[in-house]
DNA sequence: CCGCACAATGACAAGGATTCTCAATAACGG
DNA sequence: CCGTTATTGAGAATCCTTGTCATTGTGCGG
């Protein structure tokens, strides 16, 4: 089982890259149409799929959202996020909290964790 | 306009209240049915809506699955979620993180957030 | 270079979740 | 009780996501 190179999937690639926040599906399939015009809606909700199983990229979920994806080097660099209730926009936050462990019931296990801040982003408090 | 009592939507918030923790609309629909098996899905998903838009309960996001809610006097004693990965079960945690402020980019504006810590509950755990 | 095998694509069908529509029901004030 | 009308339940409609499949084009071997 070989894996092809294509111009989609570098195309999905980098617009996931130079975004700098977390996209759904739809934003990435827009943004990818202007290099590859003929793109599918089918091959972008394939690639994220595959490059999330695969943790290349991770999912962001908003409450009454479709999920936004981010590129896994990003999600890396451990970060979170910042929802706007206004633009519905969402942007990557540095930093973390500390003392999650002591949160949680006996016995249960902790893997990860997502924190999300949520309020009103730089452009849409200015105006 | 006047607001009806009605068994439904007296059935769904008792589901909620019992529940001890955000259930999925398909779960309250579940539940509901056995104190009020004639009841409809729409009215389930109606209701909740309601209730969200009056700010009587609150939605819980999960990645890649449907919103989860709880009620709001729940929600008011601030707390958060954690997300067993095995039995896909949302649970409530007491306690919080401090100095969240200190995250934000300059000009934005913090009204509130979300903390979903994830792995296996208890229950999986012992298995 | 050329051609083949088969991974990947794109168009469309299919599936699942949520919302909408509307006739029938039932809560509640009179 | 009665009438008004908010609410319900069933199904259609909509949105998002996944599946299907004939076609395309990548990557390799010749
Ligand atoms: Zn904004
Ligand atoms: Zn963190
Ligand atoms: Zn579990
Ligand atoms: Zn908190």
């Amino acid at each position: 089982m070989e894996t092809r190179r294509t111009k989609q999937q570098q195309s999905i690639r980098e617009v996931l890259a130079e975004a700098g926040r977390p996209m759904s599906v739809q934003e990435v399939f827009d943004a990818a149409l202007t290099s590859v015009p003929t793109i599918g809606l089918s091959t972008v909700y394939r690639t994220i799929r595959r490059l999330a199983e695969q943790g290349e990229i991770a999912a962001v979920a908003v409450p009454g959202q479709p999920d936004r994806y981010e590129l896994a080097d990003v999600a890396a660099t451990h970060h979170h996020h910042f929802h706007c209730t206004e633009c519905d926009r969402v942007f990557d936050v540095r930093g973390c909290v500390g003392g999650l462990d002591r949160m949680l019931p006996p016995g249960f296990k902790l893997r990860g964790h997502e924190l999300t801040l949520s309020g009103v982003c730089g452009g849409c408090a200015a105006r």
